[in-house]
Parts: C-alpha cells; sequence; structure tokens
DNA sequence: TACAAGCCATGCCTTTTGGGTATGCTCTGA
DNA sequence: TCAGAGCATACCCAAAAGGCATGGCTTGTA
C-alpha cells in the first residue's frame, strides 16, 4: 500500500469509475485496474463490487476511502511543512540584543524587515548583555545576537560590524558643559562620574575602562547605576556625568545632553552582528542575510 | 515523497548513518543514498549535513522524523484496520430477533457463539416483530433476522430455516386440559380463549387465523394480550387458554402448561434466519457463517 | 433482435525506477 | 602513513509501472 495505490482508489472512488479516473489523473485504464488489484491484494480486502455497469464500493472500501483522503492529506501537509521549514519560511529564530541597543533605529529596522518578509517564522528577541549573549550563542539557546564583540570571536562563531558607534560624554543640559564643550577628557577629572558595575556586562565595561586608561584618564565615580537607563536617569538628575556609546541616546531619559568628543569618538563601541556557524537553521540563514543585507544597504546608502 | 522513502530515512535517522540503515533494512548503501537524495530534492530541502565521519540530521530533517513516524504508524493503523475490517473481524452487525425467540436456547447460543468467534464485531441485537424485521431487512437498517418468512421471500432476501417449531396448546397449570389433554382442536370449541390483536404482528396473526381456518377451528376469543408473554400471563391467571408457538416456553411465566397436539404439531411456525443479499459486509458474511455452521452442527446433533 | 457504447479484465510490449556491485573520495584514528 | 568507515558516483540488471490492443459483459437503443 503506498501513496500512488491510495491516489489512484480515490480518484476512483470519486470519479465512480476506473475509466473515469483514468481520464482525471491522466492513467490508462488498465494500469489503474492492476494497481487497484494489487492494493485489494496486499490488503486482503475487497475493495470494490465489480458489475459489468462498473463498480461499487464494499463496506471496507468506503472505509479505506476516508482513511486514504487522511493519509493523502496528512502527506500534503507535511510536504508543505517541510517544504517552508526548509527554505525557512517558517520555523524560530531567536536573536539576543543588548538592552541599550534595542531602539536604535537600523536594528529595529533589521528585526521588522524580518518580520515583514518572514510573517511566519517566529522571532524572539531576548534583551541581553553582550556576556549572556556569547555565552548563549555557544550551547545554541540564542542563533544570533547583536552584542559588543571582543577581537578574537572563537571559530563556531561568525561576526560582521553591524553599527559603527563610539562613545559621547552625556551631561545633564542644565550643565555648562553644554554651553562650553571640552576639548579633551582630561578636563573632565574634576567632575562627579556616575559610572556602572563591572558585574553585570566584563565586556563592556572592561572595554570602556581599557579606553578610559589608554586615554591616561581616570574617572572621579561618586554614583553606581546598574545599567545605562539608570545611570543615563542619574546625569540627567544632575548627580553627574558619564561616558556612554553614541547609541544610549535612543535609550535615554529626557534632560540628558550627549557631547562628541574627538577623543571618545576615537574609542569603537561598535555592535556587531554575530551567528552561530554550526547552525543551518534555514530561518537562521534568511535572518542572517536579511541583517547583512540590510547592511549593505546602510553602506550603500550612507 | 512516498512510503518506501521515509522507511529508510527513520531507518537512516534512528541508525545514525545510511550504511547501518542499510544493514537494517537490508538494502545497499548506495540504493539508500540515492532514495534520500531523491527525498530531499523532492521537498526541495536538505535533510543531512554530510560530514566525512558520517551524517548528522539538519532542524528540518529533525521535523521531517517525527512527521515521518507518524505518517508510517498511520499507513500501519490503517491496513491493520481496513484487514480486519475486510475480513470480517472487526465492524457492525445489526440483528433482529423477534421477541418470543430471544430466549430461544438455539438462538442465544448463536448469537453468544458469534460474539465469541468476533469479539470485536459489535452485535447489535433489535427485539422486532416479523414485520418490521422485513421491513428493515429492505432498507437496510438491519443485516439480517431471525424471523416468520412468508414462502415467498423477495429477490434481495436469502433465507434459511433456522429453528423448527410449531403450535401447541397453552392453558393454566389448574385446566382440567392437563389432566386430560384433548385429541382434536374440535373439542376446544367450549372453551375461552386468550388471542392477541391483529396490529402487532400481522404475518404472525394471519398465519396463526389460517391453521385455525385450515383446522376448521374458530376459537371463542374473550380476552387479547398485546404480546405473547401478556396471552401467557392471564392463561396463567386462568382466564382462558390460547395456542401459541412452542417456543413460548422459553418466555412463559410460571402456572402455564403446553400441551402438544397432533394436528397443531402439523401448523408449522419455524423461525427462519435471513439476510439482505446486497450487503456483503465481511462481519455479515461471517456472521451468516456462524448461523449456517450452528444450524448443521443442530442438524448432526439431532 | 441486433448493434453500439461503456466498462472492466487480460495479455503483451516498452519505459521507468529501484537495487546491486564496483569504485572513488574524504576524514579519522591508530 | 595507512587501514577503516562512511558517503557519492557509475554502470548494469531486474522489477514494476504504464500504454496499447483486445475480449467479455451489460445496458440502452434503433
Amino acid at each position: 500500500m503506498d501513496f500512488r495505490q491510495l491516489r489512484y482508489f480515490v480518484a476512483i472512488v470519486e470519479e465512480g469509475s476506473i475509466s473515469a479516473a483514468g481520464r482525471r489523473v491522466h492513467i490508462a485504464q488498465p494500469a489503474l485496474t492492476r494497481q487497484i488489484h494489487a492494493l485489494e491484494t496486499a490488503l486482503g480486502v475487497s475493495l470494490f463490487e465489480r458489475g459489468a455497469k462498473g463498480i461499487a464500493l464494499t463496506v471496507t472500501g468506503k472505509a479505506l476511502y476516508e482513511e486514504a483522503k487522511q493519509l493523502l492529506e496528512d502527506r500534503e501537509r507535511v510536504m508543505a511543512r517541510i517544504s517552508s521549514l526548509g527554505q525557512g519560511v517558517i520555523g524560530k529564530v531567536t536573536v539576543g540584543v543588548t538592552v541599550a541597543h534595542l531602539w536604535v533605529p537600523e536594528i529595529k529596522q533589521v528585526l521588522s524587515g524580518f518580520r515583514e518578509r518572514y510573517p511566519q517564522v517566529a522571532l524572539e528577541v531576548f534583551p541581553l548583555l553582550s556576556g549572556p549573549q556569547s555565552e548563549k550563542l555557544k550551547d545554541g539557546t540564542i542563533d544570533a545576537g547583536f552584542l559588543y564583540m571582543a577581537d578574537n570571536s572563537p571559530d563556531y562563531l561568525r561576526a560582521r560590524m553591524f553599527h559603527k558607534d563610539n562613545l559621547v560624554l552625556a551631561v545633564s543640559e542644565h550643565s555648562p558643559l553644554v554651553g562650553a564643550p571640552p576639548d579633551k577628557v582630561a578636563q573632565l577629572s574634576q567632575y562627579n562620574f556616575v559610572w556602572g558595575p563591572r558585574s553585570s556586562s566584563p565586556v563592556y565595561y572592561d572595554r570602556l575602562l581599557a579606553y578610559m586608561h589608554q586615554l591616561g584618564f581616570y574617572p572621579r565615580v561618586v554614583q553606581i547605576g546598574a545599567d545605562n537607563v539608570t545611570i543615563l536617569s542619574l546625569v540627567a538628575a544632575g548627580l553627574g556625568i558619564s561616558i556612554v556609546p553614541g547609541d544610549c541616546k535612543w535609550i535615554s531619559p529626557p534632560g540628558v545632553s550627549f557631547i562628541d568628543m574627538p577623543e571618545l569618538a576615537q574609542c569603537d563601541m561598535s555592535v556587531s552582528f554575530a551567528w552561530n556557524t554550526h547552525n543551518h537553521s534555514p530561518a537562521l540563514q534568511n535572518f542572517i542575510n536579511t541583517v547583512l543585507e540590510c547592511g549593505q544597504d546602510a553602506n550603500v546608502g550612507s
């Protein structure tokens, strides 16, 4: 009993005769007759009552008709599903995005663009800092991520620079620094700084601090904020100033002014897009392609 | 995508390699390789990641594995079901039995015998008088029946005499007739008779009356009972005597004596087994065979 | 009544497909 | 470096499926 026989069988049932079914499925009548006989012997069952005027279903045949329709429908369903899955039209993609970049237009655009092109793919976005993302990329909990990458990426990861960014100075909008921007970071040594704790995101913290040391600058930290939103809130409240990635302006509360400084502009804080090369999920490939294309578009546009 | 390919596919998945699967399903490895390639191109999908060390399922392949197992299981289930149905091992048989004969040992035996041999067949027994059974046999509401058949059975029915019976005299156990059985029916003309209404079973009633007329006897009816059980109750209560089929002793209340009379012994009231020849349900055929065999056994035994 | 038409079954032939053997390539582990 | 395991490819053969012609049967019709 294979799908071909079932297909012929339902055609015969629905057309009411072997000859008519032959016309429908474009198979000569003798071939159908033979296939049905084969089916009957395979099942050890008589499916039709043969008469000179034609054929009529037996009760057994009627039962098989229902089952056969179901089996054929299941087959179609499975084929469609697997096909879609293979082309990445359906499936699931889980991506991590650093909290600070969830509202960066490029990332928002790439996420909504993918959702639009592949509406059937479940796109799960996890707000995660860079450290956790690296771990989850390794163990496969997430398929891809937007994060701060170290220079030496492990071999199971591939990464592309996705969005250029650098450090900027964040001050209260009432700060005198707004009217008289400093030339050098060194000039800020007398200001109170709001800073973050290392524990929540060592990758980010160490990089930030490395830049400061490179500039020979050691901020006088008087306040700690758990994350960038908190830090900027404290800055807005006038409790101090801070140095943060420029993209933080997208998540900043009102009352903060961001000041570009040449030295800080040298401090690259670009966000990378990375994915696990061992995961060949077609949906993920489509996501990767979408991201890379968006990156190209952005490059072309700039 | 056919069942063969799915079968090979799950074998490969479960064995972890094409070669191993080949050993399991007794097919050479190249044939399997080709079938899997055919499956992949049919679905437009890659099912395995090929490496020199072997193969590994893709996410698509993993999805297909689950679906394929289900499809193959469905196939097995359908084949088993249809096979059983075709052999009459499962299915449904509806039979009518005249109320008076439900407790006749031969019928009880044939019903329980069938139930024992084909426990998976739903045997539905309807207590029906002969007239309704004829109608329902015609329209297919019941598949077979135990009933009083007219001599000329319609062409769509086939019937066999199932159980021999004749009329007997039913009197109260206190009746003087018990001690002095009459020789001739004519001697009963002075007795009060309990009789049934024609409406409930014309076939039976007309036949009974025809016999009486044949014997030149016209009972003096003083009581009407709706059915044989009621009639016998009235007889037991001493309200009159009656003439009933001998099988009524199986449904009789206590207090009734049945008297055989040569004239009544001539009045055949045998119950027939009949079935609709247009219904070729295997389960029904098995039932028919069971009944006919039981009949033979009974004949042999006698 | 005879005949045409429709339907299914069968026989014979061709084409397609599936499977087997031999062999090559690649990677791994000793 | 070499043996072994695993997948892919090439080539051949056998089995299966399909097409065509035909025959038997029934039904409807002239």
